[in-house]
DNA sequence: TCTAATAATACTCAGTCTGAGTATAAGTGC
DNA sequence: GCACTTATACTCAGACTGAGTATTATTAGA
């Protein structure tokens, strides 16, 4: 066993939104839980990049279109046998209609359900988590600075909740052993597809970090649009941003938005949509020259 | 030569503001162009923070607080003797007091002086970068989405320049070949510190890389304070934005703001300026609980 | 001591943007 | 034709922003 080897794992969290839902592709990992695609850095790569899209297309059977690096996690102790294993994790997305129905797409908000705030703030938050986290505070290190740090990330209320800090909300919880606690994941024979509220080794906290990072780059790039079809309804578009910012939206305000600041055009064409027929617009790729950071608008992630 | 065998750098770009210029922490690297400090992940050291601030340490005698992860680059091709180096890129901030005179600091303007907005958009990018790069496009690949590409991220104006998307500039002036028409380093004997424009190795590109993090991560995180000692003016605290952002700010606003947005506090004292003294002010932590994103306003990155 | 220069701080004001509505239009299923 | 659904247009008060003017407290030097 040479302690110098080192392996580099690229772990892609490719997400989609399907049915009003954000999701994660998975594939079936160790004791059954539901892992991220990933695979070994090996000698013919040339880039991290190219092995990401090798991996994936090998194990999801998927090309995916936009992908970004995310973080590399280097603090694992998991041994592998020969030495350290580095993982650097990717952010991938696709757009709904290039699914392929064989993939395990798993709903972020099961492994992340204090994240929803559609219907308003999960009564989760205040009946369990805050609690639970103010009864740990006391055996802390520092209770102040882990009273404030809890505070910050979890906000008093949703004037006061940051829904880019996934990640971090996802830490706190960690170290104050609070997802153990929570309901696990029932291991079955591979074939199934269980619910789950946990993914494989670390790979929750990388979806945490991918999740995130998501939510904040939607409000100044407009990455949304790699989630959609070339065409799509203004309330299509609305939902998608609802799903992945977690926080309900005006619906006037948001068409005011999305058209005054250039985002989108018409086509001219309608779509059936159950009411009053509405028209299709596309991405307007115009806007990336005109405006400097164009997204679907800060004040949304601060409601 | 074992084609399997990986090794881990770890590269530091440490930042500071000092007389008005944001500055990188160099160390001499190969052909006496200035490097990061830098090196290798060796199997003690727990996790990838701690071996980074090992080197950090025993290279540039500093201790660092504010630590963060940018980028793992590992398409290089560079060659090590025995097989692949990965880098793990990270960014660090250190007050200005704390600078140590021994240490060798570059004003990261230097290196991009196409980012310094502060007395108006720079001539050298309408004179001399546009018309090379429209130069440039008729032998790309694809004219079109090549003048697209130099369009966004040069703009047009103040008004379209973003300023974060230092990197992406850099790329397409290293793509097309303009950084090596620039003044090239004079190689001199170590122990000299000429003016540089380029750097070892690509440790340039990591240098862009962390200053549009910084830049984006100013507008929402009050990220400023940890490059001020713990009191301070409101004009030090602007001449500070400024130099980082690269963009004039009005005075009257900028304090209106940064007041009234609740991030800092009076402390009563009053410091000599060489006007009417001005009162020293201190980071208002509680900032933190009380708004989801605090940092120094969007508005100013988009003049 | 008086004056100019420098910087800090207070206040104003018009224009724009935002949040929260109301009102109306154009489809579907029955 | 009616109830229902969804789309789209328009309004309005309040907050925020950009761009000033005005006033105050110092220092340097005539």
């Amino acid at each position: 066993m040479d302690p110098q080897a080192i392996e580099i794992s690229l772990d892609a969290v490719i997400i989609a939104v399907t049915d009003g839902s954000p999701r994660v592709l998975t594939v079936p990992g160790a004791d059954g839980l539901p892992a991220l695609p990933s695979g070994l850095l090996e000698p013919q790569d040339r880039t991290l990049d190219t092995a990401l899209r090798r991996w994936v297309r090998e194990q999801a059977g998927i090309e995916v279109g936009y992908v970004e690096q995310l973080y590399t996690f280097g603090d694992r102790e998991r041994a592998t046998g020969s030495g350290r294993l580095l993982s650097v994790a990717y952010l991938a997305l696709v757009a709904e209609e290039s699914l392929s129905e064989s993939a395990d797409w798993r709903p972020l908000y099961d492994f992340f359900p204090w994240e929803d705030h559609r219907d308003g703030r999960p009564a989760l938050i205040d009946d369990q988590i805050v609690p639970a986290l103010a009864a740990f505070s006391a055996r802390a290190d520092d209770p102040a600075a882990y009273e404030e740090r809890a505070q910050i990330v979890f906000g008093t209320d949703d004037s006061t909740f940051d829904g880019v800090r996934v990640l971090e909300r996802y830490e706190l919880l960690y170290e104050s052993g609070l997802l153990e606690k929570s309901p696990q994941a029932t291991r079955v024979s591979p074939g199934e597809r269980p619910p789950s509220k946990t993914m494989a080794l670390d790979h929750r906290r990388i979806v945490a970090t991918a999740f995130g990072r998501l939510r904040g780059k939607l409000t100044y790039r407009p990455v949304v649009f790699e989630l959609l079809p070339s065409t799509f309804t203004l309330l299509q578009l609305q939902r998608l941003v609802e799903a992945l910012a977690g926080t309900p939206l005006h619906k006037q305000n948001f068409r005011r938005l999305v058209e005054a600041g250039g985002l989108v055009e018409g086509t001219g064409e309608h779509a059936r949509t159950g009411g009053r027929p509405a028209e299709l617009f596309r991405f307007r790729r115009e806007v990336l020259r005109e405006r400097p950071r164009p997204g679907v608008g800060s004040p949304w992630i601060r409601p």
